[in-house]
RNA sequence: GCACCCGUGGCUCAAUUGGAUAGAGCUCUGGAUUUCGGCUCCAGCGGUUGCAGGUUCGAAUCCUGCCGGGUGUACCA
């Protein structure tokens, strides 16, 4: 709320009371006004004074400024200032937002940039429902930063030489064999899906017998390696996500990055041998353990590469970086941001999101997955059950750091209890009276008096309207996108709290006007929301 | 064992990141609607926020200790 911190920051400099971060917060009961603020309370722990009498200050310099936006201030509890405004301020508001179609997007000047790590998950496999949730926070963090201002890169990282792709390419031979009925033994640890005897057949029709007495050749990895590859991508695009750049681990050793984290580290200090290993002195910096960098075989642990991807990034300048990750990497992140701090990077700049997993309940049973056993569910199979405006809505809905269910029967049922239909179906409630009104629309500029707006439901419509550029702001410092999915519910809601009490299209000409504009704000609002979602806005449904 | 995450009405979850009387949806009970789409709306039932302490004007939120669930804990990635 500009105006208000604003107006704030004046105050407090007029009063020469001392600089303090300002809070405003709405207040969840609306008889507390339209805005809040505990800066009064916060005053009075600085500076030793009555909270009821620094509120009192400060109301009294804020009335004399009389603000014409300001309808009441006034102080509650124990020290809490209450502003409400003026319905003028809000009838202005919606003007705003039918006159911009991307209300609520902060366009800068000078964009700051970003990247947004997500999915890197290594081609062995097709990607999971827990890719999914990755998947989709990553894609929509990424809109709202852009929503922020931001120029996002939208990254994927991924190792195509390590041990499990050595394992990927002997299960396809394996299985090629078994088609020209060779004696072949499967890997212990092979890949058991079906897609890995796919994979064996392409090569067979492709090249017949010729790799029959070859298991070593590349063809079956390399095989393997653009099979998956294609599947993965393919199924990204299903849930509508596209990447800017996809980053191969093996491009640092070649390039040589790797050798010189490895000098840089050892010039601060921070690394050591014992036992013909590299390790990283991590109680140094009070972890748990000490963790290897380069094994005695002279490969490095995953580690190693992870933190000269991460130094990597920060060479390019950005000024935020976004790392998303499954909860099986809450252990090894801290190692990697600690030894890239100590390889003077800037780590504030870096956020790091860990999102817990994903159960799958069907007819309240769990489904237990594993990707090499192959007993699971893929993410491409679950999208083509629930389609992908349920499935990205679904797993931004809760916050990352829960453990998500994943009802199978909720997300296909499309009635009252789904939360996307509920969205979707007040956007096209919209649509359609729009459509109805046509025979309005060329005189709707004629009108511009919303005075008429006046029942309670129709206030609180142009409050939360007037909520959304914030509500965009929030989400881009804390990067909790189902704050957003909330928003839109309660937005939906009123809509259609709205719409069964009143009709938009009357013999009241100039209510009719005011009320068109109403919607036509609320449709705005939903559209951008759902953008941000990755969400469809259907006109019918 | 140790580390991280989670615990909120019967169920699934919110709670503006420390704010005021803890809110929604589902279920259940009872109602509305000849209307611009009945995929909608309204009312009621339902709570000692896992337990016990602590911090302060103020705690679901922060600290400590238990209890219960999840994940991780390799010279695997």
């Amino acid at each position: 709320m500009k105006l208000l911190s604003k107006i704030l920051y004046e105050t407090l400099n007029n009063l020469n009371y001392p600089n303090s971060e300002i809070i405003i917060e709405i207040p969840k009961n609306n008889n507390f006004g339209d805005y809040s603020t505990n800066l009064a309370l916060i005053l009075s722990k600085k500076i030793k004074k009555n909270p009821i009498n620094i509120a009192k200050d400060i109301t009294n310099h804020i009335q004399s400024l009389s603000k014409k936006e300001l309808k009441k201030i006034s102080i509650a509890g124990p020290g809490f200032i209450n502003f409400t405004f003026s319905d003028n301020f809000y009838y202005r508001n919606l003007l705003n937002v039918i006159d911009n179609p991307k209300y609520g997007k902060i366009e800068q000047k000078k964009s700051k940039t970003a990247l947004v790590e997500f999915v890197s998950a290594n081609p062995t496999g097709p990607l999971t429902v827990g890719h999914g949730r990755g998947a989709v926070l990553g894609d929509t963090i990424s809109n709202i930063l852009e929503w922020n201002g931001y120029e996002v890169v939208r990254e994927y990282y991924f190792n195509n030489a390590g041990k499990q792709m050595r394992v990927l390419g002997e299960s396809v031979a394996s299985r090629y064999e078994q088609i020209y009925n060779k004696e072949s033994k499967f890997p212990d640890y092979g890949y058991q899906g079906e897609y890995i005897k796919d994979i064996a057949k392409l090569i067979a029709t492709k090249y017949n017998d010729n790799f029959l007495n070859d298991d070593q050749n590349q063809i079956f990895k390399k095989s393997a390696e653009n099979f998956v590859f294609q599947d993965i991508k393919k199924t990204l695009k299903k849930i509508k996500i596209k990447f800017d750049s996809f980053f191969n681990e093996d491009d640092l050793y070649t390039s040589g990055a790797i050798k010189k984290i490895l000098s840089n580290l050892k010039r601060k200090n921070i690394i050591y041998e014992k036992d013909g290993a590299t390790w990283f002195n991590a109680k140094s910096i009070n972890r748990e353990q000490d963790k290897v960098l380069v094994k005695s075989s002279g490969e490095p642990t995953y580690r190693l590469p992870d933190v000269a991807y991460h130094k990597d990034k920060f060479n390019r300048k950005f000024d935020l970086i976004v790392d998303i990750f499954g909860a099986d990497h809450s252990d090894t992140y801290p190692d990697v941001m600690a030894l890239i701090k100590s390889l003077d990077c800037d780590i504030d700049k870096m956020k790091v999101i860990i999102h817990q997993f994903v159960t799958i309940l069907e007819n309240g049973e769990k489904v237990k997955m594993s990707t090499r056993k192959a007993n699971f569910i893929t993410l491409e199979e679950l999208c083509d059950e629930v389609g992908e405006d349920v499935l990205r809505y679904f797993f931004i809905m809760r916050g990352a750091n829960t453990h998500l269910n994943f009802d199978i029967g909720l997300a296909k049922n499309e009635s009252d209890e789904n939360p996307v239909f509920y969205l979707q179906y007040a956007y096209a409630r919209i649509c359609n009276i729009l459509k109805k009104s046509t025979e309005f629309e060329y005189r709707l500029n004629e009108f511009d008096d919303l005075k008429l707006l006046s029942s309670n439901v129709e206030k609180e419509i142009l409050r939360k309207i007037q909520q959304f550029p914030d509500l965009i702001t929030q989400i881009g410092q804390v990067l909790e996108p189902q704050i957003l999915a909330n928003y839109l519910q309660s937005l939906a809601s009123l809509f259609h709290k709205f719409y069964a009490n009143n009709k938009v299209i009357s013999e009241n000409e100039e209510l009719s006007f005011a009320r068109l504009k109403l919607i036509c704000g609320i449709k705005i609002v939903l559209k951008n929301g759902l953008d941000i979602l990755g969400i469809n806005a259907p006109k019918k449904m």
